[in-house]
DNA sequence: ATCCTACCCATAGATCGTCTATGGTTTGGA
DNA sequence: TCCAAACCATAGACGATCTATGGGTAGGAT
């Protein structure tokens, strides 16, 4: 029933490259990270994140290998490229251009 | 190839809705609207724009009428019906969310 | 007169991104 | 021995937007 999206959709791109410009992570990681980072606002699904790599993958923005995470576990860790990290930041203007605009929208005032 | 959206999906319902605020008009009125709202940031295709109104229609968000424009031609007015206006309330608490909590992950600064 | 542009409505089909549902493996603690 | 948490991944459904079409009418310009 109360059936809420939990992203914005067109953001989730953008917010995985971010992550990862702090540090390599695994998808979990990731996931999880943006979590926590959004109060549990937003919710990173398995079925978009993973397909989601994939694409980043694709287009040469992130790589991925395999090792140990600190739990002891095997997992792939993505690492943003320089390609990835321009990437970010047209995604992340556009992202700004498009709030902005939003908010121009929503703040209109009555005008005469 | 340059193939960027004209809005972020799932704010479209929210801007028109939004528009009806202020007062009745018809769809092609609400895309310039939001158009010159936001310098031309937010392009509404019309195949975007009428199958949006038709859902706000289904919805009951919306109502319609046939009347004349200033400019003498005939047009479908939408008006903001009392559901309406709580639906925009929703959608736009909702939508404030989702950017407060992308903003403290893109804001995200490097922690120990 | 005729043409052109701005004003208007609407739908079908493609496309893209996300979600639901599923299925699997491994580690470590109860 | 069992279970939860930590991990990866895909298929198919679904929803929203875009592209591409197809129409129609008023009014000004040529």
């Amino acid at each position: 029933m109360t059936n809420k999206p939990e992203l914005l959709p067109g953001t989730l791109d953008m917010l995985i490259l971010k992550t990862l410009t702090r540090a390599p992570l695994h998808g979990y990681g990731i996931a999880l990270s943006i979590k926590r980072l959004s109060d549990d606002v937003l919710t990173v699904e398995e079925g978009s994140l993973y397909p989601a790599l994939q694409r980043l993958l694709l287009q040469g923005w992130v790589k991925a290998d395999w090792k140990m995470t600190e739990t002891n576990r095997r997992a792939r860790f993505y690492t943003l490229t320089a390609a990835g990290r321009r990437q970010f930041n047209i995604e992340l203007s556009r992202f700004e251009l498009m709030i902005g605009a939003i908010g121009r929208v929503l703040r209109d005032a009555q005008e005469a």
